[in-house]
RNA sequence: GCCGGAGUAGCUCAGUUGGUCAGAGCAGGCGAUUUGUAAUCGUCAGGUCAGGGGUUCGACUCCCCUCUCCGGCUCCA
């Protein structure tokens, strides 16, 4: 009999060949927890499957993101099986673990429907009483496509991989791949057994999963949703179904409770309760009024943006919302976005305009308004600019994806050695602004590259500015990612994605280098070598959409603004009516230092005042009666925090007016 | 745009198999109460049940169309 030796960490084990990964980790011991694979020699690997002679092992434990995704995956199987069962004639597509669960998208007759649900969800928890095994096998791909001969994504998935084009289709790839032997490819699937000759199921799988169908702590179907094959709207539409799984009950619970509280968060939501926004039905979908309370945090955001664009070197301008068809025809926008922009409004005299869906034709137009020399670069235009958008009907959301908003929008106008400053100079911008709003780390920057398929520009320019765009994030700091090809056509870009209550993630900041409507509006300037050249471009926008930016923050801050956001700051409480004239002088000495007060001189009780400065998240509620009135003192009751008495006024009022100076975001301590 | 779900007073919701079922709480008006830290009491007013067709003796309830919203997919200059 011939022998492995197997490492962990600093151990070795000796162990019969032929002995799996959870033996080894046994007699390694390894296992501290509850299991759901190995990791041999860094490759994802079943417990019961062999490992090789020399091999390191880790224990992969079902409480870890690594072991979550191979649960969910494992459901996913188990959900698809029951699907089968439910639905004779089902077709299968893919079915992959995702961020907090997994999917499995199926073709059939009718879509699911919420009851459905709940039949698929009861089988699921019989199959999983079924104690089924996840049996690993290898094929070859005419075995595999003999197989799956009645499935035709399978089949196709199949083809795809044994062509090696499942790279470019990372979902697939998640659900199968094929290593090569001899020239040839070779396909695992996963069979579920209920006994050693019982076959429940099979699926093309790379797998790990877990041992048996009865080690799913807990799971939950979530919600049904149509879904492209492969993502790609020519293709057909499938019927996918989300749902999770957990290491246990009580980490299922906790996150559903966590997704329950996210909804509870949403902007649309907390607009209406807290009046900051209102959606009417009449106005159209996609536009919103920002009513006074949102409008004051509104204006903090611009006011911020404005002072700040002045300090650094941008000159302002303003811009009209519509323009003649033909700039925007000269833009390319009407070529490339035409469908997406709203439609024209044709005069009397023949001539056509449309809505601005951007702001920089305009901003090149003041550029051309004379002539430019070298010593005006780099020349920044900055606006707040509305524009409008047609955004197709099902994408529209609230305040994050909306058909009328406002960019806070720059034009820079440079030398081809001046762009890396001004990149640089953007995101350090951009981070300053995140600080200053109190959004802390973005989720996500990206760095998109050149698009396969149309797009401007020679490769040298691609790759000068795309290297500039990655300098310019290091130089900043920032851990980026590479989005292959998803540039914009006319050139490379920086976005800044942060999320929303529900985990979403949304683009707030952009910066993007443009090659080509310098050429198409035949920009130059004169340069020191008294000839004519082009000046390149690069478009900006640090809050994006304020729209999106205000509802991005309102969720994060779930409506309780900073002091210095808030749209009220203090509301002055009197105990009774008696001390409504001292709560007048102290609400006075607030709005001498510019506080946003109000003195809640209605006859509710005491407590009822207290209850609609916290529901309205006024960030003070200062009462005052007999005691205070005497001593010009303050009972201070913070929206977040400990209650102080006996505050005196001005100490109060300096207190709050540095804070609102200071731009704080996080609460301070109380002293 | 595609798939599914939903739309009853300003808000949150209840309305059994089509037959006084158009209701409640909060918010709002008025009156009483004058309160020491998250809901005082009473009273009044509010809805073409998203809109439009249809079936029926009769439709909030069933069918069709449209609009809007929600969750996905696709898209996002």
């Amino acid at each position: 009999m011939s022998t492995i030796v197997v490492k962990h960490e600093d151990r070795t084990a000796e162990l019969e060949s032929g002995a799996t990964a959870i033996q080894a980790l046994k007699a390694l011991e390894a296992v501290r927890g509850q299991i759901v694979a190995a990791r041999v020699d860094g490759d994802e690997w079943d417990l019961d499957r062999p490992v090789p002679d020399g091999a390191t092992i880790d224990p992969i434990y079902a409480d870890t993101e690594d072991g979550r995704a191979i649960l969910r995956h494992s459901v996913a199987h188990l959900m698809a099986q029951a699907v089968t069962d439910l639905f004779p004639g089902a077709k299968w597509a893919i079915g992959p673990p995702v961020e907090n669960g997994f999917y499995y998208d199926f073709d059939v007759e009718t879509p699911f429907t919420p009851d459905d649900l709940e039949r698929i969800e009861a089988r699921m928890s019989e199959l999983m009483k079924e104690r089924q095994a996840f049996v690993r096998e290898e094929l070859s791909k005419d075995e595999a496509l003999e197989l799956f001969a009645d499935q035709p994504y399978k089949r196709e998935v199949i083809e795809r991989v044994a062509a090696g084009g499942a790279e470019e289709d990372a979902v697939a790839a998640t659900t199968a791949d094929a290593e090569v032997r001899g020239g040839e490819p070779v396909f695992t699937v996963y069979r579920n057994m209920r006994s050693e000759d019982d076959e429940a199921w099979v699926d093309l799988c790379r797998g790990p999963h877990i041992p048996s169908s009865d080690r799913v702590p807990a799971f939950k179907l979530l919600r049904t949703a149509g879904a492209y094959w492969r993502g790609r709207e020519d293709q057909p539409m499938l019927q996918r179904i989300y749902g999770t799984a957990w290491e246990s009950k009580k980490a299922l619970d906790a996150h559903l409770e966590m997704l329950e509280e996210a909804r509870k968060r949403d902007h649309r939501k907390l607009g209406r309760e807290l009046e900051l926004v209102h959606f009417p039905e009449e106005l159209g979908s996609g536009l919103a009024i920002f009513l006074p309370k949102g409008a004051l945090v509104r204006q903090q955001m611009e006011d911020w943006i404005r002072a700040e664009v002045i300090a650094r070197g941008y000159e302002p301008v303003y811009t009209p919302h519509v323009a003649r068809e033909d700039l925007w025809r000269i833009s390319g926008h009407l070529e490339n976005y035409g469908e997406l922009m709203f439609p024209g409004m044709e005069l009397d005299d023949g001539s056509a305009y449309r809505m601005k869906p951007m702001n920089c034709p305009f901003h090149i137009l003041a550029y051309k308004s004379r002539t430019r020399s070298y010593r005006d670069l780099p020349l920044r235009l900055a606006e707040l600019g509305t524009v409008y958008r047609f955004e197709k009907s099902g994408v529209v959301n609230g305040m994050l994806r909306a058909r009328g908003f406002t960019q806070d929008d720059s034009h820079i106008f440079c030398r081809a050695d001046q762009i890396v400053d001004e990149v640089v100079g953007c995101i350090e911008f951009a981070r300053d602004l995140y600080q200053a709003f109190g959004l802390g780390e973005p989720s996500r920057v990206a760095v998109s590259t050149r698009p396969e398929g149309k797009s401007v520009g020679t490769d040298e320019q691609w790759e000068r500015a795309e290297d500039a765009l990655k300098r310019a994030c290091e130089a900043s700091g920032y851990d980026y990612v590479v989005d292959e090809g998803e540039g914009a056509f006319y050139g490379p870009k920086i976005d800044i994605h942060a999320r929303d209550a529900i985990g979403r993630e949304w683009q707030l900041t952009t910066i993007q280098v443009d090659f080509t409507l310098p050429d198409r509006f035949e920009m130059s300037y004169i340069g020191d070598d008294g000839e004519p050249h082009q000046p390149f471009m690069v478009h900006r926008a640090l809050f994006g959409s304020i729209e999106r930016f205000f509802a991005v923050m309102l969720e994060s801050f779930n409506g309780a603004f900073p002091t210095w956001l808030a749209p009220l700051q203090v509301a002055v409480v009197p105990v009774a009516a008696d001390f409504v004239d001292y709560g007048l002088e102290v609400a006075a000495a607030l709005e001498e230092r510019g506080i946003r007060v109000h003195v809640d001189d209605s006859d509710d009780t005491l407590g009822n005042k207290i209850r609609k400065a916290k529901t309205s998240k006024t960030p003070y509620a200062l009462v005052v009666g007999s005691d205070e009135a005497e001593a010009r003192t303050v009972a201070v009751n913070p929206y977040a925090g400990d209650r102080r008495r006996a505050v005196p006024l001005d100490d109060f009022v300096d207190e709050i007016a540095t804070e609102v100076a200071d731009r704080r975001t996080a609460v301070p301590a109380a002293p």
